[in-house]
DNA sequence: CTTTTTTCGTTAGCCGCCTAACTATTCGCC
DNA sequence: GGCGAATAGTTAGGCGGCTAACGAAAAAAG
């Protein structure tokens, strides 16, 4: 998610003066949003930089650690489809084809064919994946401490509450017809 | 910027429990971390989809915003070189001419050779891209109000604070030698 | 005035992400 | 039982991000 706006985030002045032009400008909103997305970049890359260094994309990483988590609850060692491991990292099916290629290709994954229902494979960590994976762990909970040090407590929950609110409202959008603008009937149209 | 975990967001009694077996692990900083890439990511995806229905990218958007923004404050029509493109929008040089390369085959944008610097290009927004760029951005302000609408002016003001105190951190990174750990080392010593 | 260093834009190649289409298999309904 | 619908995984092709390397041109050093 790298920028969608400018790497310098524009002054709230400017903001102001933008929507005595435009109307459907809302300052503080336009304002809330730019630094988000910036904030999130800016974490993103932080901790991405910080797995390069391990020798693992972002990708690869929820790859390894939703099987992980998996077989934490599970006592040990229940394998996913590919499908599920979409699901749950939030890619499509065929993203997770080349995630699981590039991990197999590593040697931190293995597949196989599913005994049950032979259209479904099963994907599960290697002793490889599993040691990289609790060798690099802390340092990426390091990390992640590191980044919020300068957040109280407090400060933590209030954040946590407001992102929330936000995942609702975003999530909201599924399905959602477009905001009311003549825009999406003249695209369906063409 | 996908996913760094897993769609479902952890509970956070999972993470305390996860905090006695890694020492590193600090619930609530893992907390906000996760809410906040899974925040912007969805925030991202809703502009993105909707930039989409104008048949545009999120990176092409940036630049048309980059090139218009420059236009507005001079004056007139000051082009930008894509190194300075680069430079604002926050990408490589060489993103930026794919970038271009993209808007210009779209006709949005349009090339030329500086005449001072022969080294240099010049990058400046066609009367199309103009155009576009006017039709869509009352649509795209919308949308940014709409997804802050269940945030008060007064949670605006924290969540921006909030948020601005992340970035700042996260601009300490730059160059710092990683977090206290022998990783770094291993890695550069390889 | 030459030589070295820096800067500019581009290219090549990798990866991750997407959509659309395809094959193979299973499911569900008659 | 058989046949259409749904599902699993992959493939193909596109875009956008990156790094590394390049040739050309300008700037700095001598």
């Amino acid at each position: 998610m790298p920028l969608l706006m400018l790497k310098d985030l524009p002054r709230y002045e400017c903001l102001l003066e933008a929507s005595r032009e435009f109307p459907d400008l809302d300052p503080s909103a336009t304002e809330v949003f730019l630094h988000l997305l910036r904030a999130g970049d800016e974490a993103f890359r932080v901790v991405e930089a910080h797995l390069a260094q391990h020798e693992i994309t972002q990708g690869g990483f929820s790859v390894l650690m939703a099987l992980w988590g998996q077989c934490q609850r599970e006592g040990r060692e229940l394998p996913l489809s590919p499908a599920a491991l979409a699901e749950r990292t939030g890619v499509t099916r065929a993203t997770m084809t080349g995630l699981v290629d590039t991990l197999e290709r590593d040697g931190l994954v293995r597949r196989a064919p599913d005994r049950e229902d032979r259209r479904m494979m099963t994907v599960e960590l290697t002793p490889r994946g599993e040691r990289k994976l609790l060798k690099l762990l802390p340092d990426h909970f390091r990390q992640m401490a590191w980044l919020m040090a300068p957040l109280s407590e407090t400060e933590r929950k209030t954040f946590v509450r407001l992102l929330t609110k936000l995942l609702r409202r975003a999530g909201e959008n599924d399905g959602r017809p477009a905001p009311e603008t003549a825009v999406a009937a003249v695209v369906a149209g063409r």
